[in-house]
RNA sequence: GGCGAUGUAGCUCAGUUGGUCAGAGCAUGCGGCUCAUAUCCGCAGUGUCCGGGGUUCAAGUCCCUGCAUCGCCA
């Protein structure tokens, strides 16, 4: 058997965020998993760095598109090791091969006539890279950069997406697998039942040139689909190489909900105009929403995996991320939470369940493991174990990760209670009891050994450590593959345990003092725990105002104020800031300036214009009158950098 | 505006085809143990299963309707 996992390929314009993190981790502990089960894998991520929006962030970095997405890019490859992804291939949509590959297929593809060329015109949006129609827009401007669109008639090819409109809906019906969770398949279908548009696949050169040009017409490039996509191919090898052959088949894609439609419908019609057969299963997951706000990257209020795995680890990260998202539905995402599941689940019940049981085997049997009663009645722990392997087994198959990870929780509980109902501590004090003795720890030992094994994919480091505790040698089939490690009773006795500090320490959270304090007056919401002196904040509530350094790309002056100012910033992703700067700053001034900006204020209308964040400046009185200063970085940074 | 999803204990959610289905985890309170990371085990709760109407011997579970939230489409 084997298993081509992907991640999408992420977009270079903007730096990783939580929302990347998961997706990446999900196809690496699927990937993982499927090696424990002794499967063939490959896993491929990587980045998408074409486009109108990358020479925009380029252009406000002052640096040539080339070196942006290097450097975005680089980001995106060192950002996994953090997280203990380990991806067989990290595929770049600048790669020389990728950038072939994609051409051959245009040129295939136009050769068979489902490619066309046609005028459209429009209104376009720069910041989205699309058109809008009329009633999508908000007074007149594009609701998601709250700029207006340009009037733009051009020609540009097609891709006959019609003509498989109808293949692909047979084809969804006759796989019920094809696309799960079952709600997106749904929305598939619903979508497929109104007649399908044609694809704009190109943009002429005039306006684009940051792209893969047109092998029939060298007045255009490609745009996004028959390159982005594409790589699902180019990064296996299509169309001769030996990977494309031993894994395509077995390709399963891996998107978050918003990029369902070109990888449940685009991307499908484009390979059945290649001629190439569908992949396997496409997986749909939803969003975090962080402190019960939707994550947005205009927002800025973005978690960054580096952070995350500094403040909580990288097992409790991979733990928390699978343990606590309902695969395809949405969850919510918060540092209380994380650091309940890691007490709760990762600390008291698996960490201090290991901690006890390797401690009773070193303190009764000084660390070796002893040799059982075979004639013993523990059936029900060996039970409950083997019934935990098929019913993990089972979840991770069909990417329900945190019906899997409850499996395992439940192996946990019982193996408590095994040793609350044993007492071996009592066994211990009673000489003639030590034949049961050593059958209740090997028994134990058996359960740590199969939590290890189970858990490697999604804790891969704790899970090595769990093994090494239990005197494992790394790569052990009996710890690291479910077919020769999958039953109860393996190892011989005799093995010595190896000791290690406690597998995930408590964390101590400050209690909050006002947690208590019963502030039911509005009846609204909790108000945010206010310290017990005046004016105090806690950390955490510090940490939850986002800063970065944003670069001054444009500015307008705002009708009918002398104060107000129209900012557009680069942080590094563009957004409009009105700020209150008129009477100290000229449009000239500001414009290229570095500035520190709140990126995850709520957006607030001003003269009838969304502003998206605020712009600080220090307060000076001179000459009675007060000015504002701006205040910004002492030396030039990225735009986007945070400030801390 | 059209289509769809969801609305169950303080919180997060399970609840297959209608008949012990009123549950789990967390949080809370009480009791027990001492091997363990002040951990573990046991016990205890509270719920108008969103509101209203209907079908049925029987409805969180089906139908209609209203409200709320969310998603897709236009």
């Amino acid at each position: 058997m084997t298993t081509y996992i992907t991640t999408p390929i992420y977009y270079v314009n903007a730096q990783p965020h939580l929302g990347h993190a998961y997706t990446t981790v999900v196809a690496d502990a699927y990937s993982r998993f499927k090696r424990l089960c002794g499967e063939r894998v490959r896993f491929q991520t990587g980045t998408d760095e074409h486009g109108d929006k990358i020479v925009k962030a380029a252009e406000a970095e002052d640096v040539e598109p080339r070196a942006y997405v290097d450097r975005i890019s680089a980001m995106f490859r060192d950002t996994w090791p953090l997280l203990e992804v380990q991806a067989d291939h990290f595929i770049r949509t600048t790669d020389p091969a990728h950038v072939e590959v994609v051409r051959l297929i245009l040129q295939k593809v136009y050769d068979r006539g489902d490619i066309y060329f046609d005028e459209y015109s429009g209104l376009y949006c720069r910041g989205c890279e699309r058109y809008l129609t009329e009633k999508e827009l908000v007074d007149g401007n594009c609701p998601d950069h709250l700029t207006p669109p340009q009037e733009i008639a051009e020609k540009n090819y097609f891709f006959r997406m019609s003509r498989y409109q109808q293949r692909l809906i047979d084809h969804i019906n006759a796989n019920p697998e094809f696309i799960t969770p079952e709600r997106y398949r749904n929305e598939v279908l619903a979508f497929l039942a109104e007649p399908l548009a044609d694809l704009c696949i190109s943009r002429p050169k005039s306006r684009l040139t940051w792209g893969i040009e047109l092998p029939f017409d060298d007045n255009f490039v490609t745009y996004v689909w028959f390159d982005a996509l594409i790589n699902y191919l180019t990064g296996i090898g299509y169309p001769q190489g030996p990977h494309f052959d031993e894994f395509w088949g077995a390709a399963e894609h891996l998107i978050a909900k918003d990029i369902l439609k070109p990888h449940a419908i685009y991307w499908p019609t484009m390979l059945m105009a290649m001629d190439v057969p569908l992949y396997k299963k496409l997986h749909v997951h939803g969003y975090w929403n962080v402190d019960d706000t939707k994550m947005s990257k205009s927002l800025g209020n973005v978690v960054r995996p580096r952070e995350l795995v500094e403040a909580f680890g990288v097992d409790t990260l991979r733990y928390f991320l699978l343990r606590e998202m309902s695969f395809g539905l949405d969850a919510s995402f918060g540092s209380e939470t994380i650091v309940a599941r890691q007490n709760a689940d990762l600390a008291n019940d698996l960490g201090n369940l290991f901690s006890r049981a390797t401690a009773m085997v070193w303190k009764y049997r000084d660390g070796c493991t002893p040799q059982p009663d075979p004639s013993a009645a523990d059936d029900t722990l060996a039970g409950a174990a083997q019934a935990m392997l098929l019913d993990y087994r089972q979840a991770m198959e069909e990417f329900r990760f945190h019906q899997g990870l409850q499996a395992v929780w439940e192996l946990v509980g019982i193996a408590n209670k095994y040793i609350v109902n044993n007492a071996p501590w009592v066994l211990a004090k009673e000489p003639d009891q030590a034949r049961r003795l050593d059958t209740v720890l090997y028994n134990l030992l058996e359960v740590l050994r199969l939590l290890a094994l189970v858990l490697r994919p999604v804790m891969p480091g704790a899970a090595g450590k769990m093994s090494a505790a239990l005197g494992y040698a790394e790569g052990d089939p009996v710890v690291s593959l479910l077919a020769e490690g999958g039953r109860w009773g393996l190892p011989a006795a005799g093995r010595k345990l190896t000791a290690i500090p406690a597998l995930f320490p408590r964390l101590e959270v400050a209690k909050g003092a006002a947690s208590t304090a019963a502030e039911s007056k509005g009846g609204n919401k909790a108000e945010p725990a206010s310290a017990g002196e005046q004016g105090v904040i806690e950390f955490s509530q510090f940490q939850k105002v986002s800063l970065k350094v944003a670069e001054v790309v444009a500015v307008e002056p705002v009708k009918n104020s002398h104060k107000l100012l129209k900012i557009t910033v680069a942080s590094p992703e563009p957004r409009v800031i009105v700020a209150g700067i008129a009477e100290d700053y000229s449009a000239e001034e500001l414009r290229g300036r570095q500035v520190l900006i709140v990126a995850n204020l709520k957006p607030a209308k001003i003269m009838g214009i969304s502003s998206q964040g605020m712009i600080l400046v220090a307060r000076t009185m001179v000459d009675g009158r007060e000015k504002m200063v701006l205040l910004g970085p002492a030396a030039k940074v990225a735009p986007g950098s945070t400030v801390s």
